[in-house]
DNA sequence: TTTAAAACCTAGTAAACCTATAGGGTTATA
DNA sequence: TATAACCCTATAGGTTTACTAGGTTTTAAA
């Protein structure tokens, strides 16, 4: 399952991609505009800004911009941050390997075998999809 | 990330379907052989028989059988059953479809149209894949 | 210079979910 | 009839999720 802060997440970046000015956009207008509880927005808001995605300014008229162009932000990215890894278990994930503990041998594992057919797939489909991509209809 | 009780629940497939003889398996035999603690395990058996995977004999002797041929149990089957729907919104599953509370229109979605490739990615992936292939080396 | 808007920060919390464990009951075979 | 094995329910302990509360700080505009 994808977390409500991902989806939250997302929803807010596409939201200020498809502004054509790079006006600062509030917190409480996009909390609005997507129907997501503003203080809950805030801390994933903070988030993506601490991480690199946005840029912030504060007091009155300020919000949130984009630091790089929609087309530069690959969906593997903000995945990451928001959702953690890709991979579904610690042994086939390329950023966070672990091994695991209750399993001798990695190649004959019938799980694992699986599980990096399935990591392929959506670093693909991730991969190819960038904020500019999803962001429009 | 994939939950525990899948992972055994592959396993424990996988290791049955790697017998020859259609004998049935016990339950303390997978449990020592994949390190699985055994009465998890049996909760995880119980429910992939009656899910229809696997048969029972009880009593001495007894144990867990496939029911069908490890070539035809789709992967998608048996993650279906042990993890729940593929799709990782309600909202682009095929077999357990909910609408977002949050999202007036899932045509416009952004998160809707990554999530729609992410679920075809691994519906390929699980569907090309049986217990056949991946029980074996 | 005051006021209000906005980001920033810390902490807490109810509910749900996960990963088992406990403790037996039932059934069939040797 | 003893024992091996499946069958079933309940529950504990921990973690994660999805917020909510309540403020502080910064900045622009009145």
């Amino acid at each position: 399952m994808l977390s409500k802060k991902t989806k939250y997440g997302i929803k807010a970046l596409a939201y200020i991609a498809r502004k054509k000015d790079r006006k600062p956009v509030q917190a409480s207008e996009i909390s609005e505009s997507e129907n997501i509880s503003q203080k809950f927005l805030e801390s994933i808001l903070l988030e993506l800004r601490k991480s690199g995605f946005l840029g912030s300014k504060k007091g009155k008229g300020g919000g949130y911009y984009l630091i790089k162009e929609p087309a530069e932000i690959k969906m593997t990215a903000v995945i990451r941050i928001l959702e953690g890894p890709i991979a579904m278990v610690p042994c086939v994930s390329l950023n966070y390997y672990e091994k695991c503990n209750d399993c001798p041998d990695e190649k004959t594992c019938s799980v694992h075998k699986l599980m990096i057919q399935l990591r392929d797939a959506s670093l693909n489909v991730l991969g190819e999809n960038t904020l500019k991509d999803i962001a429009f209809i």
